[in-house]
DNA sequence: ACGCCAGATGTAAACGTTTACATGACGGCT
DNA sequence: AGCCGTCATGTAAACGTTTACATCTGGCGT
């Protein structure tokens, strides 16, 4: 069995109060108990119980992440940004990850009840109905790349619309006039929002008024397959622009197998800058989303709720986002070299 | 204020005994009474208080993972494995990462007492007498990628020995004879057995009785210095096999620099079949770990010991890995194309 | 008609903490 | 000398559950 409080009083042969008071260094004890206390702490390996703890004290020091089943960097460089901030603030993570349904998501809610002080969402398939359904009201909240708005959580989204921007104007910039795009599933938020960027700053900066925008899902596989169907088109682009990175290596891959050189025939461009844009050959030129930072952000944000319940923080944050230029996107064919 | 248990009472007009049991389905309830008590209970949008559950069942349903400070692929593979097992089990992972010194080490498993049924430890760093002093000796843990042995715990590390024996076979079968080594840094675990792994088969395969080692650290820039130094060596070995991908990358770029063809002039090969490994060209022959699935097995034999106290699971399980053959280590030139 | 049994329901204790409040001791001030 | 204030210490209530046990109800067998 292990020691609890009950125990170290006895062993000190003081009172449970007093035991507490001493190991929590509130004062009010004597600097000679306080000894004695610690001593018998120690002696007896003792650990406050965290749950009896947080049931008196309404206070877990625990916050809860929500995640989709996701892959790769952007989980775990989401989760470290998450972790170090928390960790700044003496707080643990909760994590809840790969829950597909809205059934999962709801069930992994219910189980955070009780066992987290707030929560950072990430969720692009998540409306308001189901958080107002499923969120109590009073629980802090930070959602993350959300469509979802409303004064009653904080939101915090990647600058969708300033990376595709920062990317189509740099890339006429180059010299390319026929960009395409291909674009990420349809039912995900940041898809939409870079789409919807794309042709903005194409309406607002090139001089296409209708641009080329071919389907995929976010996947390599189906960037080699968009790639293989632009190539098929009878006016090539001059420029491809995924909507991630993943599809961007499909596609590099698509344009290799058809005997193209990137970027002398073609150029080719994507979207998040996970790492393996860097080893590609040739390097990829991608708009950058600092995704540690993301989550940095998000816990700083829920710590100020955290800290300050009652603060209005509806407000939708936007995370910037700049690019950076390798080799694959033909700039470098006329400037400086830039590993 | 949030609605408890009492108030779900009051509002079905059963005591508090009532709703415990037709919430939680043990019977002994009246199917009219369970219907009430759900419907009062959703009108509320009652949800149980885990911390308050948890200190009366002593059950958490949460186990914790303790990991230092890792990137990447690795983190975010072996959480995956993980959870993914956990939510299986219907249990919920508290993570704590990023924790460099013994000190938070040992603080976050305080934080976690009482928070947890089981743990699950990855810490090369820790050693046994760390282990006795902070961990509860009734508090279930696996122990991943540890020299600690001892009945206490369950260690389930990588078969570093059959990885590296399994790819020295391989570049020997193929041909080459002079092979050097890049280690990793020497209080790590695995860099130590993969490196004793290497002398091993060398040793007992090779003619080579004292093969060239040179030190890293696991990262990319250890391994293209090593890459450097390895070419200035009057005889230039004939293939390069590192104690990591990240090293292995590194030293292609060294090769690659120095105006060497991989794998025409000198063949490489890693370990761990990172993600990158893939993607980089040629493409990096290496051992794969299947890290999701080391997180699976840790994570099942947890709830192994959870389940059935007192087991003894003391023994060291190995999970194996096997090599996978890509384009850098001059297999294909002599065989088929494999990509 | 009586007692009994099964099953539903309620009462209260228990889990391990923190903390408001009561108690008691001691020293200094007038 | 008496009083009061300060401060260490102890007692007990509270947090929100689950569950052993007591109580009550109704139906059934005799």
């Amino acid at each position: 069995m292990k020691a609890t409080i009950k125990d170290v009083a006895h062993e000190a042969k003081v009172s449970v109060a007093s035991v507490s008071r001493a190991l929590n260094g509130v004062g009010g004890v004597t600097a000679a108990t306080e000894k004695r206390v610690r001593e018998a702490a120690a002696r007896l390996r003792y650990m406050p119980h965290g749950a009896a703890r947080s049931l008196i004290t309404r206070r877990t020091n625990t916050i809860g992440a929500l995640l989709p089943d996701l892959h790769g960097e952007f989980f775990s460089e989401l989760i470290r940004g998450i972790d170090q901030q928390a960790r700044l603030h003496g707080l643990q993570l909760l994590v809840s990850s790969s829950h597909d349904g809205l059934d999962d998501a709801a069930s992994a809610l219910r189980a955070m009840q009780g066992r987290v002080d707030g929560i950072v969402i990430l969720s692009p398939r998540l409306d308001a109905r189901f958080l107002k359904a499923n969120l109590p009201e009073d629980l802090p909240a930070v959602l993350l790349n959300s469509p979802v708005t409303g004064a009653q959580h904080a939101v915090l989204n990647i600058d969708n619309f300033a990376g595709t921007h920062a990317m189509v104007r740099h890339l006429l910039g180059v010299g390319h006039r026929r960009i395409a795009f291909i674009a990420g599933p349809p039912d995900n938020y940041d898809a939409q929002q870079r789409e919807a960027g794309f042709r903005g700053a194409m309406a607002e900066l090139g001089h296409d008024g209708s641009p080329v925008v071919v389907a995929g899902d976010f996947s390599e596989r189906a960037g080699y397959e968009a790639g293989r169907k632009l190539l098929k088109a009878k006016l090539r682009p001059q420029a491809i622009f995924a909507a991630n990175d993943m599809m961007a290596v499909g596609c590099l891959q698509a344009l290799k197998d058809a005997g193209l050189d990137v970027p002398q025939d073609i150029a080719l461009a994507g979207f998040d800058d996970i790492p393996i844009s860097r080893y590609v050959s040739p390097a990829l030129s991608t708009v950058r989303v600092r995704i540690a930072e993301l989550g940095r952000s998000a816990m700083g944000l829920l710590s100020e709720m955290i800290a300050r319940p009652g603060t209005a923080v509806g407000a939708v944050h936007l995370l910037g986002c700049d690019i950076v230029v390798r080799d694959s996107c033909g700039a470098h064919a006329i400037g400086s070299v830039h590993r």
